[in-house]
DNA sequence: GTTCACGCTGAATCCGCCC
DNA sequence: GGGGCGGATTCAGCGTGAA
C-alpha cells in the first residue's frame, strides 16, 4: 500500500481497497485530496415479481439487499450524504462520473446539481448486446447514463480533447459511447462459476472515462468499488485508485483481480478500435423520415408487382403484408429476396432503387 | 376546429392551437380528456456570452426569454405547475413523453416520479448531424433524452410493438433512435429566412413516437407547442391534436404549416397488429368442429411427449390432465407453455402444429 | 484445425381477460 | 377487485461439443 501526504497530516491511502460504509469512509478522508470520483451506486431497481425468457428459462434478477431502498424519500436522502462527502474530497478541479439507468439518473442529477456540481456532460453508454425486452411491453432497455460533472462551476477539470478524438478515428467523441456489456472472460466468477457481482461494469467504458478525464498519476475515487473495475483500469493506465466496498466477498475479488493487472503496453491500446460493418438501415427509417409517404406505391424492379408503403414500414400488396423483403419474395415466389435491391419508387416520372435513399442515410451516418 | 364532447359539460377544442400560458388553459381542460401529451419544454439553458466557430462565425444560440429561469427552484416549481396540470387531463391509460437535455432533464425525471407518473423508459434521440463542440472543452453534445411515462404505476399505456419492430426490420425497437437533426426543407423560416423557431424538432422523431405509442383516433396534447410539429405529424397519421402555444409567431407559422399537411391514406395508417388482438380461439372447437378427433394423439414439438385428445377439449398424458397449455408445461416441467405452438398432430403420414387449425378458424372468422 | 448447432445469459421497474 | 388461467414474448455474444 502506498500513502502520500497532504497538506493536513492524515495519509491518502492509495491502491488499496477501504471497507465499510462509504459515508463514514470518505468523511474520514482528507478534503480535497482526490482529481476524480466514478461512482456506481445502488440503482434502486425496484423490481416486483420473476422474469422468464420465452424459452422459459428464468432471468437471474438483481435483488440483492443493497439495492433495496423504501422509497424515492430514502433514496434521495442517501444519495446527497454520498455526493456531500465526495464533494468535500474533490479537488477544486476535480470532477465526477455518476452512472444510473432511468431509476435512479434523475434523483442524482438533480442532487448533484443542488449540491453546487456544474454537469459537463451527459454520456449515454449504448449497449451493442442489451438484455431484450422479452415480454414486447416497452423499448429495450439498451443503454445507461453517465453524468460528468465539476466539482463546481468554473472548475478547471481534466479533459484530453485529442486522445479521446485519437480513440474515435480522428473524429470529435461523442456524448454516445457503443460499447458491449461484461461477459466472457472479463465477468468475474465466483468459486461456484456464478457471476461475482450482478452488475460489473466493462474495463472499456472506465478505459475512456479515465483516458478522457485524468492524467497518469492522478488519484481515482470509488465509493462504490464492487470488483474493482475502477482500480483494475487504473492500475493499467498508471492512474493512483482508492476503493471503498462494504461487502467483504465483493473486496476479496477485487483484491485478486487488481494483484493480477499489469500497467499496459502502449500497443494493447489500439486493438478494440477498429471492427466497422455497413451499418444495417431498417426501411421504416425511410418512412420516418419522409423519403418515402405512407400510401405510396413501390414498384418491383421488373415492374410486374406494386406494393404500397405503410407507415410502419412495412408494404401491403395483393394478399400480402410484410416487410420490403417478405412481400417481395411472395410475389416472385421466391423463397427470399433483398427488398433493397427489388423495389423502385418514382421521382419526377423517373424510377430510382429505394437502394438510393438507404446510401443517403448511410452516408450521413459516417459524418 | 373540430369539438367533441366529453362526460362533463367542457368541449374538447380539437385540431386547434390555443393561445396562452399552457398551465391555465390545461387548467381549463376537461379531466381525463387526453390519451398521449408530448411536452419539449424550456431547457434552462443558462448560456453565458456568445459562441464562435472555428471560422470565427458566430453561433445563433438559444437566447430567447422563454428560456430564462432565476434558479432551479423556479424552474423545478414551473416544471411541477404544469406536470401537475398535465396529470390531470390524462386518461387513466394515458402516457406522457419529455423531451430535453441535461440541463433540465434531471430536474423533469424527478418531478415526473414524484408527481405519480411511472417511468416506462427513458430513450436517447441520438443525432446523426449534431453540432460539433467547437471548443473541445467537452464531449459533442449528440445526443437528448426523452421520459416516456404512463399517468401512474399500472397503467395500461398503448405500446404498438409489433409496429415498431417493423420499422425496425423486424428487430426489438431499442431506447436509442438514430435520427438527423431538422434541417433543410423541413425547417421552418420566417420572412426574414431566418429559423422560425430555435428548437424545432424533427418529424421523424414524432413519427416514432405516435406510431409506438398511440393509435388513429387518439388525442395527443401539446403544451408547448412552438411551430407545431407534433400537430402536422399528428394529422399526418390521422390522429387528434391540441396545441398550446404563448407566442403568437410561433402559433401562426404553426397554423399555416399543418394547414398544408395532408393525411396519409387509412390504409397507409393500419399498421402492423400484434396477435394479442387476434381473437381468442378455443381449442375445444377444434374438437366441436371435427379438425380433430377425442381419442386422437398429439405429439410434442421436440417429439419427446406425447397426450390425447378429450371429447371436452382437455388432453391427458402420462400422469396428467388439464388443457393444452397446463399438459405441455406439466411434462416440460415449465412455468408456463403455449401450446398451440408446442402440439402436433399426423395427417397422412405428415406432422403439422395445431396451430395451424387455429389459423383457418380464424381466417374463416376475418370473412 | 474449422465450422456449425445449440445452450446459456445479461442493472428488467415486462400480461390481461374473464369470472 | 382478486384469483385463475390462456397464451404471447428475445438479441447478441460467448462457450461447448459434435461433425
Amino acid at each position: 500500500m502506498t500513502t502520500t501526504k497532504t497538506k493536513g497530516a492524515t495519509a491518502l491511502p492509495l491502491n488499496t481497497i477501504l471497507s465499510g460504509d462509504c459515508i463514514e469512509v470518505m468523511n474520514s478522508l482528507p478534503e480535497a485530496s482526490v482529481d476524480l470520483i466514478f461512482a456506481d451506486p445502488p440503482y434502486n431497481l425496484q423490481l416486483k415479481g420473476q422474469l422468464h425468457r420465452p424459452d422459459n428459462s428464468q432471468v437471474d434478477a438483481v435483488d440483492d439487499h443493497w439495492d433495496q431502498f423504501s422509497s424515492f424519500g430514502v433514496y434521495d436522502q442517501f444519495t446527497r450524504a454520498w455526493l456531500k462527502a465526495a464533494h468535500r474530497l474533490l479537488k477544486p478541479n476535480g470532477a465526477i462520473w455518476v452512472i444510473g439507468s432511468y431509476h435512479n439518473i434523475f434523483r442524482v442529477g438533480s442532487a448533484l446539481q443542488d449540491a453546487g456540481y456544474w454537469i459537463l456532460n451527459d454520456v449515454v453508454w449504448r449497449k451493442s448486446n442489451p438484455m431484450p425486452n422479452f415480454r414486447g411491453k416497452r423499448f429495450t432497455n439498451a443503454h445507461e447514463t453517465m453524468i460528468w460533472a465539476s466539482k463546481s462551476e468554473g472548475g478547471k477539470y481534466t479533459f484530453n480533447y485529442e486522445a479521446l478524438k485519437a480513440l474515435n478515428e480522428g473524429i470529435q467523441m461523442r456524448s454516445d459511447w457503443v460499447l458491449p456489456i461484461c461477459t466472457g472472460h472479463e465477468r468475474l466468477k465466483d468459486e461456484n462459476g456464478d457471476k461475482a457481482h450482478p452488475t460489473q461494469k466493462p474495463e472499456s467504458l472506465l478505459h475512456r472515462v479515465l483516458i478522457g478525464s485524468t492524467n497518469p498519476g492522478d488519484v481515482i475515487l470509488d465509493p462504490f468499488f464492487g470488483t474493482g473495475t475502477t482500480g483494475a483500469v487504473a492500475k493499467m493506465l498508471g492512474r493512483e485508485f482508492i476503493g471503498i466496498e462494504r461487502e467483504e466477498s465483493y473486496r476479496k475479488v477485487a483484491e485478486k483481480r487488481i494483484s493480477k493487472v499489469r500497467k499496459f503496453d502502449r500497443e494493447a491500446l489500439e486493438v478494440s478500435a477498429s471492427k466497422r460493418a455497413e451499418p444495417r438501415v431498417p426501411f421504416g427509417q425511410l418512412v420516418e423520415r419522409g423519403m418515402l409517404r405512407p400510401g405510396e406505391e413501390l414498384y418491383s424492379m421488373n415492374q410486374r408487382h406494386k406494393a404500397k408503403v405503410r407507415a410502419d414500414g412495412t408494404l401491403v400488396g395483393d394478399n400480402v403484408k410484410g416487410s420490403i423483403h417478405q412481400v417481395g419474395a411472395h410475389l416472385e415466389n421466391a423463397p427470399s429476396c433483398n427488398g433493397w435491391t427489388y423495389w423502385c419508387f418514382k421521382r419526377d416520372g423517373k424510377t430510382v432503387p429505394i437502394d438510393i435513399l438507404r446510401q443517403q442515410i448511410r452516408a450521413e451516418m459516417h459524418n
